[in-house]
DNA sequence: CATGAATGAGTGTTCATTCAT
DNA sequence: TATGAATGAACACTCATTCAT
């Protein structure tokens, strides 16, 4: 009854994120989060009026979480960060997907729920989607006015640097044999290198 | 009797399409696949054993079909074009666009599912995923030995492409009142811009 | 499939009723409902949406049909008789006795639940008993006018008879072994006597 | 700790009175028991074994408590008084009124429960109502033999006053919005009135 | 081949009761 | 003795699936 002393309900968030992105929402019973959480089902009730209600709180504390890990910190240490661009973005990309490995069954959670279900989707869109995609306009903006980047569109810009990430987590999470992407540093050094330089040959 | 000939079999499908997309396979009742295709609930279990079925039946037929469409005819246009590299591109980007904005409900239902199904995720990398890859990188990297491309690694261009595009169509999706992604010619070309020519401002 | 032809919902309908009617809405299980109606207990939840929904079902249309036959019928057998006042009072309280005898049950169900439900209550009091009440005084005032009562206040009359008849039919219910009061005929021409002439002696 | 000195077990009966009452002993839970006499939810059980064992303790103190405030005392109030017998009538009528209006709670409790629970109905009708109607026709019997009664079976004379008092009440409890009842003194020597000297008009 | 009423296994949820503190 | 978190048996209700018509 020291450390350890993770609360019944935390029992309960865990073991139902696990089984959430395992197996899904629906698929997954009251009974095995019990049985994952070690505890009695009707423990659960205790916590949650409802199986539906677990889902809520799962999503909204983990938006509120990443609303700041992934925004407010990010910002920080872009704005007031001394080195050349490249590192800089290098940095966020890298930070990024970090953090979204690491809370890759949550996140794999609130993507697939925010699919069907238009309140998380929305809480989802206005939380950290909009956020995040404002301060990496913001960013791209003052490289323009800067000199440093090349008079595009923002929007598009940072979309696509989003995307390039997500797809690389998405392929080491779905085809996990591949060895193609598997030196995390080096598929971001690449990345950055395409953003920043493109990929024609300019030879000469 | 003669058009409208659409068969019992495909009014269940198209009704499942429907309602698995916005909803999900476990909300979606066999009631209201029924009633919304026009049958009653039992006729649906003389074409499909089970409701899960159905959704093996869309994912296989689906699967089947991109692989097709998705892989064949573009390597075709691809690899016998007589355009400038840039303009390849943008149709190739423009042809994956479309075809996903068309199919986005069965795309949906079989990205959802392949979240929490291991076989349809299989199934999926097997047969869509990595040939869509793998075309890629060949067409990247015929264009590295014709001096076109610069040497960077193949499997990373296609893929920060491949997710450009999908990240711009998950924006148009989720938010649909946004304006900054409506005008899809100048952001697919403004995406291959980027590719080609990178973000760095190269002034002196 | 000729007659005998008794519905799903009236073989649930009936069944509860009894079931109600020996234990309560509370202590009767859904599923001795279905065992006693004869069918699986979820082809309850095709007739009702809930458990309540049966016992709300009940009540309204037991109500319906005692706000017909318990008002409107006897009020013309009344209002409309030849016979002297003594008889006419007997046929009625006669007339009320075996009402609610043959329809003890369901009566008990609705009394019963009446007791802690307003919203029954309130149907209750709106659709039978203030109506009954009214028919009953209005009958003794006509009685009054004609020189056949004396002017007492009609409703103090109406409801002590209708309080005498109610606990005959609970002393014959609840102490079934007691002699006392079998013979209803002479229970009830005994309470028209005590209610026309009074239980003071009139000695010479 | 001197007055206020309500025990534990008083304040878990009194709140299970009060609420056993509005909502009925299932619709009760023990949490609310527990709130309502503002103790714990587990110290109920270490008075009281289960939450039946509450209803059957309030019903055998209850029927206990009536037996004799309802039975012995009037009694006595009746056999020794001087007053003329409308008089008499008229007090016990009070008395009864009273008694019952003053512990509605309670006897709507143990009434409620008596209509499904047989050891409780038994109970009452042995403990309660049998001796009630005995006494009751033990005075009417003197009365017939003092010449002051007319010759009427007593039991059917005593619950009819019996049931005129009990509807009274009922009208009172139950239609609360109604002006015809309010006035208690005035209603009860009204009954008094009706059952000495009948409802018949004696003309000349 | 189509129907839709009936089924019943399976699930979320409730709540009286227990027991370690 | 009092507490209230935990329990788990019991229950209402759901819905894919069956089958007589």
């Amino acid at each position: 009854m020291k450390k350890d002393d993770i609360s019944t309900e935390e029992k309960i968030i865990n073991a139902s994120i696990e089984l959430f992105s395992e197996k899904g929402f629906d698929s997954t019973k009251t009974s095995e989060i019990a049985k994952n959480a070690g505890i009695a089902e009707g423990t659960i009730f205790r916590y949650f009026k409802t199986k539906k209600d677990i889902l809520m709180s799962i999503v909204t504390k983990a938006i509120q979480f990443f609303s700041e890990k992934f925004i407010v910190l990010p910002l920080n240490k872009v704005l007031h960060s001394e080195k050349p661009e490249e590192e800089i973005l290098a940095d966020l990309l890298k930070d990024r997907y970090e953090m979204i490995t690491k809370n890759f069954s949550i996140i794999k959670v609130i993507g697939t729920e925010a699919l069907t279900k238009e309140k998380i989707r929305e809480k989802l869109v206005e939380h950290v989607a909009i956020k995040t995609l404002e301060i990496g306009e913001e960013f791209y903006q003052s490289g323009i006015e800067k000199g440093i980047f090349r008079d595009l569109p923002p929007r598009t810009v940072v979309r696509s640097l989003f995307g390039s990430v997500i797809m690389l987590i998405a392929e080491q999470q779905f085809f996990p044999d591949d060895k193609k992407s598997k030196d995390v540093e080096k598929e971001i050094s690449t990345i950055v290198e395409i953003f920043m330089n493109g990929i024609k040959s300019r030879k000469e």
